[in-house]
RNA sequence: GGAGAAAUGGCAGAGUGGUCGAAUGCGGCAGUCUUGAAAACUGUUGAGGGUCACACCUCCGGGGGUUCGAAUCCCUCUUUCUCCGCCA
């Protein structure tokens, strides 16, 4: 959410930056700040209100406690207008604050200087690629059939089960999918991230405070009886960890890593995309979230990159780094770098990592602040990026692996797997 | 699930109708002292709105009510703790 005092300054620069997400948002602006204005009007006059309403009390206590109740029963008639319009001016406090609040969350975030113009993902600017495309035998298969040739991922199943888009992972392939989990919490607990372990569900309030709310409401799945949210990543619950807080600036880098199963309802996408592990409504991730002093959140950005990209040369997958333009851009982010993996059986890339930077998007939601030099409470930047989503490296993996023996474990697993090969 | 108790500032903890945004202690910050540190002493230290700056307003778990006046009384919701039951 961007803050009204930006807003109320900038207008015309938040205007153009946003025309990059194809948004005019002229209108919508004029209305925040008409409204803004109203709110303080109605503000300042329930104050006076107030104000007024508490001298006459503190008077009436004297003149009650100095034995002179006449005069105080006198006063006590003179509150009962003040009483009615301080009330309905509250009310009329409430209802403006909450329409200015309900455009608020209509306002995506400025996309960072450096974000292409463009509408789809055809317009996102490839800033990096690095890895050998392996040339396979041309029997090779996609992975969803050699999850069936080696019987270790069951689709079937899990539609028995659960329904479309819950596979069931059977011997090695839920062996090397818990391998990579250990593998990649491992590679981030030694490069600085702290290990946690959040819930799986999350309330409404944290839903708004990363800003899944309202803007995807149909993506998650919803609890009813108990009003929660299945988690569509690991990022909800974990920067909602810093809800309401002020953290201390001698705490930055704050660095945190998490895994959780991610549910997605992936409404209205079906097709050849999505076929095997492409996309899922329930698949796993390890996420790492930072919270960043403002004048560092780029390098942390830039850090976070690095960080990934050096998982994946560990993996040995070939990738690419692109940079979404502005038509792609996630709602709340300032700025993404996606991770694409090539499989080289579907002759397609695929998305395995979205690393953002929110700068004050989201903390602005969450009240997410820190104490600066001079002892005032200022806005956090808050990061994330997944390292990494499983499915599709897993996908990765099968594909690029394969051989006529059988699949292939990348070195740096086999700890994990205790196995070198799939067959 | 049943019965009871509680929710106050970073933490602990007072405060049962008026001058309480809130005692006190710890912690934090600044200073004095010291070669430096510790100790001791002094000062300072919640958040938000509003203003050029003041004034002023709001907030004692959330919401509502009583009252001229609510941290304090009433209703309701949530959460925590204790006991009982059930249970991975």
């Amino acid at each position: 959410m961007l803050q009204l005092q930006v807003i109320r300054e900038n207008k015309e620069e938040i205007i153009k930056a946003l025309s990059k997400r194809n948004l005019d948002a002229s209108s919508l602006l004029d209305n925040i700040l008409q409204l803004d204005e109203k709110r303080r009007a109605v503000q300042t006059q329930l104050d006076a209100a107030l104000a007024e309403l508490n001298s006459l009390s503190k008077e009436i206590g004297m003149l009650f406690k100095t034995g002179k109740a006449q005069e105080a029963n006198l006063l006590k008639e003179k509150t009962g207008t003040l009483k009615e319009d301080s009330k309905k001016l509250g009310e009329d406090l409430n209802t403006t604050a909450e329409e200015l609040q309900a455009l608020l969350y209509q306002i995506p975030n400025i996309p960072h200087i450096s974000v292409p113009a463009g509408s789809t993902e055809d317009d996102n600017e490839e800033v990096f690629k690095e890895g050998n495309i392996p040339t396979l035998s041309g029997d090779a298969l996609p992975h969803w059939e050699l999850a069936k040739k080696y019987d270790i991922i069951d689709f079937e199943l899990g539609v028995k089960i659960a329904g479309a888009g819950f596979p069931v992972y059977k011997g090695k392939g839920a062996r090397l999918q818990r391998a990579l989990i250990s593998y990649f919490l491992d590679k981030n607990t030694e490069a600085g991230y702290k290990e946690i372990q959040v819930p799986h569900l999350v309330n409404e309030a944290s839903g708004y405070g990363t800003g899944q709310l309202p803007d995807k409401e149909g993506q998650m799945y919803h609890v009813g009886a108990d009003d929660l949210y299945l988690i569509p990543t690991a990022e909800v619950p974990v920067t909602n960890i810093f809800r309401n807080e002020i953290v201390n600036q001698k705490d930055f880098p704050i660095c945190l890593t998490g895994y959780t199963p991610c549910f997605r309802r992936e409404a209205g996408s079906y097709g050849a995309h999505v076929r095997g592990l492409n996309r899922l409504h329930q698949f796993d991730k390890v996420e790492i979230v930072r919270v960043e002093h403002p004048s560092k959140s780029y390098e942390a950005l830039n850090g976070m990159v690095e960080h990934v990209k050096e998982i994946l040369r560990d993996l040995k997958l070939p990738y690419r780094i692109i940079r979404l333009c502005g038509g792609d851009l996630g709602f709340t982010a300032a700025l993404t770098y996606d991770f694409e993996v090539f499989s080289t059986a579907q002759d397609r890339w695929l998305e395995i990592s979205s690393v953002s930077n929110f700068e004050t998007y989201q903390a602005n939601r969450l009240k997410l602040r820190f104490k600066d030099e001079h002892g005032k409470s200022q806005l956090a930047h808050t990061l994330n990026g997944s390292s990494l989503a499983l499915p599709r490296v897993l996908a990765g993996i099968l594909e690029n692996y394969q051989t006529p023996e059988g699949i292939k474990i990348p070195e740096v697993l086999i700890p994990y797997t205790g196995f070198n090969m799939i067959n």
